[in-house]
This record gives C-alpha cells, structure tokens and sequence, in this order.
DNA sequence: CTGAAAGCGCTTACAG
DNA sequence: CTGAAAGCGCTTACAG
C-alpha cells in the first residue's frame, strides 16, 4: 500500500496517461493551450497518485529558485529578537502563497560571509535585510550583484527599496506629547547610532522640539546605551539635571531603566515619567503600564516581502514605503 | 569592466579553456582520474573569472538540494526564542560548512502546513525539529515520508534521532541540592504539559525526591502556568504551605514571580529561595543573581546537525545525545 | 588522463 | 489542441 515516498516524476505521469510531458506540464502550470477534458484527466490522475513536481527542477528550468533569502542579524537585543521573529513570520506568509521558501542568513554589521555565500551560490532569487547599517555591507554586496532586495529599515544609500515603520514621525509625536504635558525636559536615552533607526528616531526627537520652538540641550540626549551600567549613569545624570521624563528608545533600555528607578524608590509617574519604544513583551507586565509607541511587526515582514516580489516580478513598486504606528499612552506619563 | 553578475556556467570555462565540461566537473570536484597540469589550469581560470557552479543544478544531477530544513514554533516563550535563536546559528554554522542552507519553516503544535508543503516541494533533504510535542505531527509526517531528521529536545516515539540536553538529570541535581540545603517542601512551577521538555524535568524533579526518600506531595507540583496571573496564584497558594523554595521551568515564569515577590516585600533568599533554568537574558540582571541551570543552545544546534548530516550521509549515529549541562548556584538559593 | 553522451526533472519555443 | 526536441547547468557511468 505504501508508495516510495513521492519519488513519481512528470515522464511516469505522462506515460501513465498516454500523452506527453509538454501536456502534462501545461495542464499544471496552465499556460498554454490544453484540451478542458485532458486538463481535467491529467489533474485527476496527479491528484490521485500524489504527483508535486520537483520545484529545483522547475527552478532550473525556468532559471528561478523559488528560495528568498531573510538575512537576520546575529546581535541583537532580546526586544529586537522577538521583532525579527514576527516579521519572519510575516515574510513567510507571504513568500509561502507564492510557493517561496525563505533561506535563513545570519550575519553581523561587519561579517556577511554566509550571505555571500548565498548568492555567489545563486540560490535565491531575492534577499530582505531586518535591518540596515549607516554603512552597510549587505547592501552594497547587492547593489553590485544587482540582486533585487528590500530593506526593513531606513538607509541613506540611494535605490535601496525598503519598507519601514514611521519612526521619525512616532518619536517625533510621542515627544510632542510629552513636551506639551510636561515642559521641556525630557530625556533622551537611546541605543547603538550606527543603527539607522536610532538616528530616525533622535531626528523625529529633535523634530519635536523645533516643532515646538524649544531648545534642546546636547545634554538630554544619550545614545549608544548598550548595557546597563550605560543606561543607569545616564539615569543617574539625567535625574541630577532634574529632568523628570525619560524616553527610551527601545524596551530593554526602559526595562533597565525601571530596575534603576525601582532601587532608588522613584514612583513613576508621581516623581519621574517614562515612555518607551516596541511595546514589546519586555515591558508587558509592568506596573504602572508604560506608555509606549507599538509597531506591527508581522505587517511590516509582509510588506517588505510583498515590495520584494513586485521587484522580482518586474513590477513598479514605490521605492520607499512608511508603516503607521500607534502609540499608546497610559499610566506612565 | 564590470561583468555580467556572476552568470558564467560551465560549458563557457570549458570552451574558454579548451577542455570538456567533464573536465572542468572533475576538477572542481576533486573526483575522478585528472591531471595535475589540467587541474590547476581549471582552477586557475575558475579562480580569475569568479565562476561557482551553481548548487541547484549540481543538486538536481545529484538529487540533493544542499538545504536542510528547520521548523521553528510559532509560539513560544521569550526566553525560548534567545534558545532557538542560539540553536539556529549553531545549526547554520554547521551547514555552513557542508555548503549546506537553512530553509526556515514556521509552524505550530496544530499545524504544519508549511513543513509539509516543504516536504512535498523536495526542497530539503533533512530536517531538525527545535521542539517537541508528545503527540507531535511533525515527526509523524517525517517519519511516513522516510526524510531524515533530529530532534531537539526528547521524544517518545520510537526511532527518533534526537539530540537533548540532559534536562532531566539536571532537574534532578539541581532538586537534590535544594533539598539537602533547605528541606523538602520545595515547590515547581512549571510550563505547558505538552511539551516533553516539561515531563522530562517534572521526572527529573520526582527522581531527586525519590533518590531521597521523601515523600512528594501533588501539592508541591504546578504545571501549566502560562500567564503571570497562573504564576502569581501558584504563587500564593505555595507560600501558604509555607513553602519556602520556588523552583521555575523556565525564566519567564521566574520572572514573573520574581516581581510577585517583590511586590509583597519577601526578600530573596532571607524569605524565599528561588531558582530557575535556562539563565537566559530575562534574568541576567536581577538582584541577587538567580540560581540556574544553563544549556549552551549553539552548541546544541551544531550537536543536532552534526547527526542529521551523519543520517543523510548513511553514516552510524546514535539514536539519542545527551549533552551536559551546568548548575549555577548563586545568591537566591 | 580525457571526452561524448545520457541523465537529473522540469519548461518552452517551434512545428504540426 | 498536442508532441518531439532542445535547453536549464550540472554529474557520472562508459569508452577510449
């Protein structure tokens, strides 16, 4: 009863049925013109007997790999992770209807050896970026491979396609809210700056304020908090100055910053206001809730993933898509 | 100066260098009689004109396809995402070497569409399992269709190649040392039940009360605690009993708890003694520092790949790894 | 040591 | 509407 696992290949279905692999071919791919009742009869007996037919050999043929490749960075913070996870998902969705599969590449800002690799192997047809460097390796691979790619995330370099949140414009709204509820003295503490989108979100940061007349002291502004020693002597400076409302640029910065202020028994948001970016689920049980600026992940795979076919299509696509975002105000500010 | 991306085949160094396609095949591949002369001729024109052959056609002569497949759980835990994340770089790095790539597959308990579709396609020729389910679909749509493949992580279905750490010994250590230190009325608070990982530590929990001849109350066992409020109320009901020693199955459920307790002013280990697994980012910071039992994923994933290659390569493996790991006694205990 | 030829499993002009 | 043949870019018996 058992049959070798799907081994049957389009020469025994055509065999099978009498007629020749051109027809069998056709009544699957449907191009082509093919007789409705042989159509009918070689989709029956496939179905029945379980034919797929090889997608390499398609592939080959048609001088396509049906493989994308998703280049993931190998740092990242744990608030990062989980966003990377959900636009996968969302790539994957997508490239599945389009029966792709995604070939999963790590690489760090200096190291892109495997997604190298990837391409002099020739084994995908398009590549998306999760995320974007001020001077980027990946990109300037592709560029010259001429290989179609989308980035998620901002980039400076001219022709890139990408798909991206509105962080300048998020950063830039939660900070009005804050300056109008709370005067001018809000803290900026923000993340790694070769990283596109922290400097998206410093602008969207000064934005506000020159939005609102105010200056802004070079002195509110901390970037490259990468642990949490960084994080808690920016607190600690940022309190000696008295401001009283600090924005994060990510969760695990907020989420450091919470500890800190727990220690010194600082009451948020009687003594000091806190507002984050992500609303990931690093922040998720905290008490009070956290006012913070939530992005769709999965929304923003698909879109890119969507952008990516369109170029492998040959289709027009705008070069630049901005995503809306939420924010959500509560107990914290 | 610029030449056309890479688009150079075999037949064109051939011809270029005088020689058959059978020729330059054989120097590539090191196979078969060839002369030294001819052969460093071959390489040499390779090596200048940047010419790689291309992995899907030499797989379609090969009947391989040089990708091995990982499924990744749509739904997890943070903590268990840094692990998967961790894995999957040690399985890429492994594969790597093979030239071998990473099709990722996205899928739940219930639902495996994307594997099967995989599998169907022939784009794989093995597979690694980053979970597993007591009644796991994956394995037995694996296993029907005779396809290579490890486990990470313990099953008990028959036959399966898996590669695990030693959760259950470890559970079991780390109980009988809590026990000798603080007494017998230690209380677990563990995941989803239908997970194997979760019977494997729950065992390996049994066994250290058995090891030494105490008695084991069901009250002492919580399983399923999913949400913060699960937590919080197995929480309540073990300090009731006036147990004294929390034991957490993974990091998130111990951070939880962790924010219970501060809440009501219990002091970690004077009141309460806490410790936890995984010793994951979610708990890196806290003060004081948790006990734990820590697994190296990388070093896990390489381990499971290693054996998948050892199965596709019809080399000897054993059915089952065990891989150590390592109990971090720290202040909380 | 080297090459002509068949084959991997498909697709696609080209003829009929 | 249907098929024979060439082709996608490799590998591998088989001959020489």
């Amino acid at each position: 009863m058992e049959k070798e696992s799907g081994k049957i290949t389009i020469d025994q279905v055509a065999k099978a049925l009498g007629v020749s692999k051109t027809t069998v071919s056709r009544a699957i791919s449907g191009k082509g013109r093919i007789g409705e009742a042989t159509r009918r009869r070689v989709l029956e007996y496939i179905e029945e007997n379980d034919y797929k037919p090889s997608i390499i050999a398609r592939g080959l043929a048609q001088s396509k790999t049906f493989n994308i490749c998703v280049l993931l960075p190998e740092n990242y913070h744990l608030s990062e992770l989980s966003f990377f996870q959900k636009a996968m998902v969302g790539i994957q969705q997508y490239a599945e209807q389009k029966d792709y599969d995604i070939l999963l590449c790590i690489g760090t800002e200096e190291d892109n050896g495997s997604l190298e690799r990837i391409v002099r192997n020739q084994k995908v047809d398009g590549v998306i970026l999760l995320r974007t460097y001020r001077k980027d390796q990946a990109v300037e691979l592709l560029q010259k491979k001429r290989i179609p790619f989308v980035a998620v995330g901002d980039t400076d370099y001219p022709g890139v396609y990408q798909v991206n949140h509105d962080q300048r414009a998020a950063c830039r709204e939660l900070t009005e809210k804050l300056l109008s509820g709370h005067g001018p003295s809000i803290v900026l503490l923000g993340g790694r700056d070769s990283l596109v989108i922290t400097w998206n979100r410093l602008e969207g940061f000064q934005d506000a304020y020159r939005a609102c007349g105010l200056d802004l002291p070079e002195s509110q502004i901390y970037l490259n908090l990468e642990s949490r020693e960084a994080v808690e002597q920016a607190a600690d400076e940022a309190l000696e100055q008295k401001c009283r409302v600090l924005l994060c640029m990510d969760d695990v910065i907020c989420s450091w910053l919470l500890r800190k202020l727990q220690r010194e028994h600082l009451q948020i948001p009687r003594d000091v206001r806190v507002a984050s970016f992500y609303n990931s689920w690093v922040l998720e049980n905290t008490d009070p809730a956290i006012t913070a600026i939530a992005f769709d992940a999965r929304e923003l795979g698909e879109a890119a993933c969507r952008k990516l076919f369109c170029l492998m299509e040959q289709e027009e696509a705008p070069e630049r898509t901005l995503l809306p975002y939420q924010i959500l105000l509560r107990e914290s500010t």
